[in-house]
DNA sequence: CTCCAGGCGCCTT
DNA sequence: AAGGCGCATGGA
């Protein structure tokens, strides 16, 4: 099995907190790389200083799929500087500089986050990879890098039974994956077609799903299709919200959501992804 | 043991 | 329209 082997410029690129972030589930930490799949491809990565090294199986000629995946033409201090000004966000920033968005597959980023509700992030990634093993592909992976397989298409898992899936641990999501894989294989709701409509429209369209509210569909918008004003308000962001901009009185969500619309400007999706990390990773706060 | 997790759907007011 | 509750499962 042949390796191909790419080196990508990336400055301000902060890899092991974009893969943490709660944005992708199925990065693995091995040897000190990161190793996972994208476009069903094996990939391995690791940051040596100004660069991501990549590694993947098989003769690659075109990379603009991990390079696109990666977001890596994305200029990121050109987008922090549409932040607004002020004391949070200059803390969220300097906490986690080089934290970038990436642009994952729209059926297996809605799918994730369908399994996310009530979920903590390592529990998510546990569900994906059981999911992954029993009705994904196997991926071509070098030998001693562990077994590696594809997101199961919409198809194959609106085939699955409740059961099969529940036993996942997926528990009362599994109902709402199998029907929402139905629609999305039937092309009820046409993924492939979102990217070419305004933002307010593609959630329509996302929350027809079962199981996808507003908050879902949002973090589709932006890990899957890159609409830049796509907030998603989980409990972190709302802690985030309320405790930074609002300490003093209770705020309801809808004017937590309104706020969030104008408030963070026209990369507001980016400005989330800081404050959720940076909610998730400082020190736990005294009350 | 209890509390909570990148929520949603459905049932009450 | 707005608020409350149950839902599976497992970490902390």
């Amino acid at each position: 099995m042949s390796i191909s082997r790419q080196t990508f410029a990336a400055p301000d690129y902060d890899l092991d907190a974009t893969l943490t972030s709660g944005q992708a589930f199925r990065w693995r930490r091995r040897e000190g790389a990161w190793e996972g799949i994208v476009s069903n491809r094996w990939v391995r990565l690791v940051k040596i200083d100004d660069a991501i090294d990549a590694q993947t199986c098989g003769e690659i000629a075109d990379w603009d799929w991990l390079r696109h995946y990666l977001q890596l033409d994305v200029d990121l201090s050109s987008i922090i500087s549409t932040f607004p000004d002020d004391e949070p966000m200059r803390t969220a920033v300097r906490a986690c500089r080089g934290l970038r968005l990436l642009r994952q597959e729209p059926w297996e980023c809605l799918a994730s986050f369908i399994l996310s509700s009530t979920k903590q992030i390592v529990q998510i990634q546990q569900i994906v990879a059981l999911l992954c093993e029993r009705f994904g592909d196997p991926a071509p992976a070098p030998v001693g890098a562990g077994a590696y397989f594809s997101f199961p298409p919409a198809a194959r898992l609106a085939a699955c039974r409740e059961a099969d899936l529940r036993a996942c641990k997926m528990g009362f999501r599994a109902p709402y994956l199998r029907s929402a894989a139905e629609m999305v294989s039937r092309a009820e709701v046409d993924l492939a077609a979102l990217s070419s409509l305004p933002v307010d429209q593609a959630r329509d369209e996302l929350m027809k799903l079962p199981g996808v509210g507003r908050k879902i569909a949002d973090c589709v918008l932006l890990f899957a299709y890159g609409f830049p004003q796509a907030f998603p308000v989980d409990v972190w962001v709302m802690k985030a919200l309320q405790t930074l901009y609002f300490p003093r009185r209770r705020v309801r969500i809808e004017r937590l959501r309104r706020f969030s619309q104008t408030h963070f400007g026209p990369q507001a999706g980016y400005a989330q992804q800081y404050l959720f990390h940076y909610m998730r990773t400082r020190k736990p706060q005294a009350v």
